[in-house]
DNA sequence: TCCAAAATCTAGCAACGCTAGGAACTAGAG
DNA sequence: CTCTAGTTCCTAGCGTTGCTAGATTTTGGA
C-alpha cells in the first residue's frame, strides 16, 4: 500500500501549495486578486480540484489564517523575551502585534477582520491560536489581578486589534501610532 | 424655472430614498443583501439610475455611512449628558458606543470596518463625523493631560472599536463583554 | 403640434464562486 | 500484455454580481 501513501503525500503536498500561492497571492495583491480561478491557475490545476480540499474561498482562507497565527505566536514570544523587565514586555508586545499587522495585512485580516468561520474561544481553535493569546495572557500577567487576566487580555488585545484596523482603514493617521501605543501601554501598566 | 426647482427636489428625494432603502435592506438582511438590482427593485427604478445619483455600490454605502456619524453622535451625546460625574461620562459613553455597535451592525460596518473611501480625519470629512470624534474627546478630557488629548482619544476609540468587532466576528465571548468594558475603562480613568 | 433634450430602461458584458458530468488516467486482476 | 473498475481531473456552464452602452420613452418649450 505504498502507492497510497505517495498518493496521499502528494495530496498534502498540494493542499500546502493551495495555501502558500493563497497567502503569497493575497500579500501581493489584495485578497481581491485571490480568485478560485486565479488560484488553480496559479497552482497548475483546474478549479474544481481546489474543491477537493477546501469547502470554499472561505475554508481556503481559514487555512491561510491559521498559518498566521503561528508566525504571530512565534513574534509576540520573541518580543517578550528580548524585553528587558514586565513593563518593557508590556510595550514590546504591543509593538510587536501591531507590527506584524503591518508588515502582513493581508494575513492579518484574514486572522481577525475578514469573515472566517475559525474556532475561537472554544475547544476546537487552530493550536497556535490559543498559543498566541497565551503570549498576550502571560505578557499582561503581572498588570493584571488574578481574577481579571483572561478578560485584560481580551481587552488589551481588543485595543491593539483597534488601533491597527483604524489605522490600516485610514481612519487614523499613521503618523501618531507610536503615540497612541505609547498611551495605550501607559494606562495599562498604571499603578501596578 | 420652478420647473427645475421641482426636478432637483425630486432627484434630491430619490436619492434620499436610495440611501433610506440601502440602510434599511442592511440592516435588516444585512450588506450581502444589498445589491444593486435588489436596491433599484426597492425604489423602482432601474439599475442605471442609481448610478446616476452615485458613482457606485460604495459610494452608496458611503452615504449610509455619513447618516450613521449623526446618530452615533448624538446617542454619545446623550449618554455623556445624562452621567453623573466625569468618571461615570467615561463609562457611560463607552456603553453607548458599544450599544451603538451591537443594535445597528450593518450600519457600524459601513462606518468603521467596510473599505469606504470616506475622508476621516482630514478637513472635508463628513459634518458629523468631526461632532461623534468630538463627543468623545469631551468625554475623554478630563482623564487626559492637556498634549495627550487627541491621541488618548483615539486611542480609546480604537479600544471600543476593537472590542466591538472583535465580539461581533465571533472572537470574543458575548457574556464577558461588560466585564471587558468595565476593565477598559478602569484603566483609563485610573490615577486622575 | 412638433422637436430637441433630458430621463430612464432594456439588454448585455466581464468576472465571480461553485458544480455537474464526462474524459483521462491509474492500479490491480486475469 | 490486456482489460476493467475506480479514481482523478478537466471542460463547460449555471446563477449572481457590479456596472454600462445604446435604444427608448418622457418632458418642456417653441
Amino acid at each position: 500500500m505504498a502507492i497510497r501513501e505517495r498518493r496521499e503525500r502528494e495530496r498534502a503536498e498540494r493542499e500546502r501549495a493551495i495555501i502558500t500561492a493563497a497567502r503569497d497571492l493575497a500579500e501581493s495583491e489584495g485578497w481581491d486578486a485571490v480568485t478560485t480561478r486565479r488560484l488553480a491557475a496559479e497552482i497548475e490545476y483546474s478549479q474544481p480540484v481546489l474543491y477537493s480540499h477546501f469547502k470554499g474561498k472561505e475554508a481556503i482562507m481559514a487555512a491561510v489564517a491559521v498559518e498566521g497565527f503561528a508566525d504571530l505566536a512565534r513574534d509576540l514570544a520573541a518580543a517578550r523575551a528580548a524585553a528587558a523587565g514586565e513593563r518593557q514586555a508590556v510595550a514590546a508586545v504591543a509593538e510587536a502585534y501591531t507590527s506584524f499587522a503591518e508588515r502582513r495585512p493581508a494575513l492579518y485580516d484574514a486572522m481577525f477582520t475578514l469573515r472566517v468561520d475559525l474556532p475561537f474561544a472554544s475547544p476546537d481553535a487552530p493550536i497556535d491560536l490559543p498559543r498566541g493569546f497565551a503570549e498576550l495572557a502571560d505578557t499582561v500577567r503581572p498588570i493584571a489581578a488574578a481574577d481579571e487576566l483572561e478578560a485584560l487580555t481580551e481587552t488589551f488585545w481588543s485595543a491593539l486589534h483597534g488601533l491597527v484596523t483604524l489605522m490600516r482603514s485610514g481612519r487614523l493617521r499613521r503618523a501618531d501610532h507610536a503615540r497612541r501605543l505609547a498611551l495605550l501601554v501607559d494606562r495599562f501598566t498604571r499603578g501596578t
